[in-house]
DNA sequence: CGGACTGTAAGATGTTCATCGAACACTCGG
DNA sequence: CCGAGTGTTCGATGAACATCTTACAGTCCG
């Protein structure tokens, strides 16, 4: 019957935290780990609603991953949509660089090394 | 003879790290302490070469005030200069901003709660 | 249904890091 | 030279966190 996209899953939803809500601690903290800057960058690298969890190139098990999306989220820099058995990710831009200007930008930049 | 800002001290100079040299992750991690935040933001609100370590208003003993101060000039955030017994500090607006451009003025914006 | 796939949850482990207390170094004023 | 003031270093402690392993909960396909 209902499909994926459509109907909603019967799992639980990810819990988002709006941007606006985002200390700056908290926005910094987020960010200032290797494997969420990978994150973020390949995110901002691919078009929206394309990625699922799976598919990004990092050395951490599923759970640690599970889990820097989590802090992802509490951040407001990622919202998630399960999408059939994955849970596929977008990049919050707009909403975060609103919150935050410039930052989302500064961490994109190539110049900046790891 | 030879007074404390003129000829010079005996004592270890601080050692200063480049902003140029400082990597996106380390600055990150620099400022995402509420601590150190707070040093940065007490130092932007006052004139430079005012201040020296201990006026801070920080709940914290002298010892971690002083691996602080460490970290922040590891960061390329702070510079420091031995006047007599004191140690003074400047935040490095200009040098640390053309690194990392709207980095410290996202930090200082007051809207930014903790 | 059963199995492959994807992600989360819980518990254990190890490391990093912020903090403190105490000892030390240096500067300056009596 | 001594003492007050200022800051650093060292060792230890405790908390936070990144990671893993294992177990579990969904979704989809045959």
């Amino acid at each position: 019957m209902a499909n994926q996209t459509a109907g909603g899953s019967h799992r639980a939803a990810p819990v988002h935290t709006d941007p606006e809500d985002v200390s700056v601690l908290t926005a910094l903290s987020a960010l200032a780990d290797p494997v969420r800057l990978q994150l973020v960058r390949e995110l901002a690298g691919s078009p929206v609603w394309t990625r699922s969890c799976g598919s990004f190139d990092v050395p951490v098990g599923k759970a640690a991953l599970s889990h820097h999306f989590s802090v992802l989220r509490g951040a407001g820099l990622v919202e998630q949509r399960d999408e059939g058995p994955k849970r596929v990710n977008r990049l919050r831009r707009e909403e975060f660089d609103a919150r935050f200007p410039g930052l989302l930008d500064l961490v994109l930049r190539a110049e900046n090394r790891l």
